[in-house]
Order: structure tokens, then sequence, then C-alpha cells
DNA sequence: AGCAGCGATACCGCACGGGTATCGACGGCC
DNA sequence: GGCCGTCGATACCCGTGCGGTATCGCTGCT
């Protein structure tokens, strides 16, 4: 099978409509048409219903569709890690880490810092990303290595090493009733009637139903917060990095937030190796 | 970048001869000439460098080598599965488990016995490997689980669960004088003159220099043991399947083995987890 | 110097990917 | 209920690009 078929494949199936699918891809939409029955008569599976009205995916289709995805990524990766090489060769060797945005910023701080007192380091970039967005990067090579935070994010697949296990906090606005507590159990957050938990976009840009605002920033859910229209929880560190006009309280029975430093398996690469080392000796 | 780019390009990486490489890929030499070229102008990155009389391997194609052999195991594994599930659709379900010739197959019988009896179970493939094979058919789609052996076996990429821990025991002829010990120390094996070790092919089929006698399978290698031409290190359970005609004797000081049963990340097949847990109750 | 081995280049033909035009089927609507 | 709009499939055409053969150019060996 052809990248170039299961990009189209992917596409359609994502979209579940052959002319949206075939605009994305930049074609008209009989040659794409062509290229999945062309698809599917060559694996001598069918992957999509067709009913004149609509478009579903049958079991196999689904399986190509979330197996395609990584396969993808991996081509992508090979591409990527190639060219980088490149360039490490010619001596303009650097490091792309990937973290999500507002989070583990002290740690993230001292590991730069450490780091670049090693005495083979080299040029740091670090990505900061949307949340689930680290992994996409891992997988498709334009990250070397990322902060991820267990349980929230998918660490199968990669190898991992713990930084740092943490407790986790409610951020109220200053002056909110909650405030007062000294500490919070998560079953009384649950439906603080003037303070709703803010909604996220999922990968494909939707939001899920449910009464909080809509964010796509940490910047802006801090902004919501001290507004008083959101709460939010994070973990015990982010305390350092609030504004005075936010409260961190502790949660006595939310699930512990691990930090862990990932990397995709079998890399080789030296700074990455010494990056992992400093992260573990923090 | 095509898939067949980079079918193109791993021949000739391995093959390090653009000759040989177009013969493996059943294809003339020149168009595989210009298709690498292609693929290095519109990678703007050198890949091979060749001399007139030789090929080698720039560090950016060392490291297009090793994630493209990835990527293609990708995208091999997504037509497998893709093909897999909708035979399951059909109602001809099926697991393909790998294991090691030769290995865990007490454990082995256990377990697809355990797995019979459950209620929702269903037929079982069991692919005897070579050495290293596993994670390869795990990989591309072909296998849906397999037994590993740590420290052996590399097992990062994948999830995994431990099953079984041991000691190695080392095989010999009857009759030997080394039978007549109860235990032994790996240092006392490293050269037996009339035992040598047996050398197993690398993944491209060549040999490793060395006495021993070349190997392909398990059951020459027994063979070759109680003619007196070798020796075997083996985990503990290897003793319920020895002919009376060798002998086995426990090694103190050899590392232990830790047989795991391995599945793709993001795996989430019904049956395939069914079997898992029936490993895990074992 | 001559030859053999090997990768690069030149040139050619055809298959296939992509485009436009159109069909056919189904749903919605006044 | 007839008409239209939507959407995927089909028919047909064209150009690109892939693969083949012939040949060159370089280099190391004898």
């Amino acid at each position: 099978m052809e990248t170039r078929e299961l990009r189209y494949f992917v596409a359609v199936a994502e979209e579940l409509h052959f002319g949206r699918a075939a605009q994305r891809l930049g074609m008209a939409q009989p040659p794409l048409s062509r290229a999945i029955s062309q698809l599917e008569r060559r694996m001598g599976v069918v992957l999509l219903e067709r009913t004149n009205r609509s478009v579903t995916l049958t079991e196999a289709g689904a399986v190509l569709l979330q197996e395609g995805r990584t396969a993808l990524d991996a081509v992508e990766a090979a591409e990527h890690r190639a060219q980088r090489a490149a360039l490490a060769a010619a001596g303009r060797a650097s490091i792309v880490l990937a973290t999500k945005a507002g989070a583990s910023s002290e740690l993230l701080a001292k590991l730069l810092h450490a780091y670049a007192a090693e005495p083979r380091s080299i040029q740091v970039d670090v990505l900061l990303c949307g949340p689930g967005e680290q992994e996409r990067l891992l997988r498709n090579g334009r990250a070397d290595v990322a902060l991820l935070h267990r349980p929230f994010d998918e660490t199968t697949g990669f190898e991992v090493e713990e930084l740092l296990t943490e407790g986790q906090m409610a951020v109220l606005p200053a002056g909110h009733a909650l405030t007062v507590r000294t500490d919070l159990h998560l079953s009384e957050l649950a439906d603080v009637p003037d303070l709703p938990m803010p909604r996220w976009p999922r990968p494909d840009g939707s939001y899920p139903d449910g009464p909080g605002p809509e964010v796509q920033s940490h910047s802006q859910l801090l902004q919501l917060i001290s507004l008083g229209r959101a709460l939010m929880v994070a973990p015990d560190s982010c305390r350092s990095q609030l504004h005075d006009d936010l409260v961190a309280v502790p949660i006595v029975d939310a699930p512990e937030v691990t930090t862990v430093i990932a990397w995709p398996p079998h890399s080789r690469s030296r700074p990455v190796a010494d990056l992992i080392r400093t992260a573990l000796r923090l």
C-alpha cells in the first residue's frame, strides 16, 4: 500500500464525505472515489459503506483508520528524523522537547538549566503543546522528547522515565467562597454552581457538551478563572506560577499526577540520552 | 514520501549495492538509481555516499534506514490488521500468537488450554519464530500478541505484562563430564573446549564468527547437543521437554529470564484482551 | 593497457493518476 | 408527486512519471 492511498483513505474516513475529503486533499472528487475503490479492491476488503446519502466506516475501515494514522506518522517521522540527522551531522544539532503549555514549568526550567550546564549539551528547542498534542509530535518525528503527565497523557508505545509525582489543587479566583478552605474533595468541585470546569477542544476541533466555557489555551483559562467564570484542577507545581488574583487549594482525593519524560523507542541519539540522564538526576 | 521510495531506499541501504538491491526489488538498476536520487533531492538530504566502487550510508541514511523499516512495518501492519478485522467481522476471527520455537512450551500449553475454556474464546494460531522474529511480526501486523523473553527480546514499543520469571540451565549431552555437577557458573561455560556455544543467524542471514556450529532451529540445536557438539543455555522450564539423552544443570549466576506477553499499543481487540487476562490469571 | 564491475545518464513507451463532464440514485420540499 | 439538490460513481481524456533498454564514465585489478 502506498502512503498516498493511505492519506486518501484517512481523509475520507475522517470526513466521511468524499467531496470534503477531496477538497481537503486539494484534488477533485472522482479520482478520490476511484483511488478508494482501487484500494478496497487491492486489499480485498470493504472499508466504507456508501449509501447514497452517507458514508460510514466498516469494522475493517475503523481499524485501517486507526492503524493508518500511526503508520503515516511513522513515515513522516522517518523523513523528519533523517533530515534532522543530516543537520546534526552538519554540526547544527538540536533537540526538540515538547511539553504541555503551562505545565511543569518549574521542572522544565530546572531541566533546561541543568542540561545547559552539561559538557556536551546542545541547543534545546521547546515546543509548547495543547493537550494531547505531544504524543503526536513524538510519533511523527517533530519532537525528540516530551514531558507527559500520567494519567492524562497516553504513554504506550514510548519509553518513559518518571520524574515527579505530585497531588493536584483546585485553582480558584481570589475571594471565592471555597478559597477559605484548607483542602477540598473532588466531589465538591464536580458542580460548583458558579465555577464550571472548562471544555477543551477534542483532537478534531469540536467541543464536548457541558456548561463550562470553551478554551483553547492555558492563559485563556487562567484569565477566565480570575474573571470568576471557571475553575481548574492542576498539579501542585502550578502554584508557583499563579498570579495573586488566583488561589490554589489542595484536593485531598485527586489522583496523583506523574510527570514523565518520554521518547520514541530505539532512539539512539547521544544528546537525547544526555538530556534524559540529566532529567533523572534532578 | 511514498512507501515505494522508502522500500527502494531500504533495499539499497541494506544491500549497499544498487545492482543487487534492484534485483531484490525485481526491477532494473537505472530506475532505482534515479528513484533514490529523486528521494534525496526531494528530502534535501544526502542519504548515500557513492564512490564508484562502494556505497555507504551517511548519518541521515542510517537514521532513515532504521526509522524507515519501522515505518514500513507500520504500513504493513495497518494493511494486515484491517484485513484481519474484515475476516473477524465476517465471523472468522482468530488470534495469531507468536512465540520463540522451543521456549515456554509448558506455559504456552497451559495458556492455550485455559483460554480455550473461556466462554468467548476464539481460534488461536500459534506462530513459532526464530530468535528476534516475534518483535517484527508484532510490528508488521502478522501477529496479534507474542511471548517475549527479557532480557533477550526487545520489548520497547509494546505493551507488556510479566508472566513468569525463572533461572537458566545449561543443557548438555548425557554423559558429559559437567553433567555430574549440581550447579554451574557462567564463567565455566564460556569456553568448554569440546562444547562451544552455537551461532544463530543474524537478521540479515549471516552468521557471527566463532567456534560453535551454525544453527537455524531449536530441534537442530538439540540434535547437535545430543551429538556432543554444542551446549545451550536455556530457561529452567526447558527441562520438561528434554529427551533423556540431554541433561540440564542449573546455572547459579545466569541472569533471570522473564517471559512476558506483549501486544501492540492501542490494540483494542476484545479477544486479545481476553487472552491477556487469561494469561495473567495463570 | 585492457577489462570488469558498478553507478549515472539518455531516451522511450506505457500505465496510471488526476482533471472535466455527466450519470444515477436518493432525500427533501413546495 | 414532480422537481431539484446532493453526492458518489462512471466515462473519457491528457500529461506526468515510472520502469525498461542502451550506453557512458569512472575506477580498481590484473
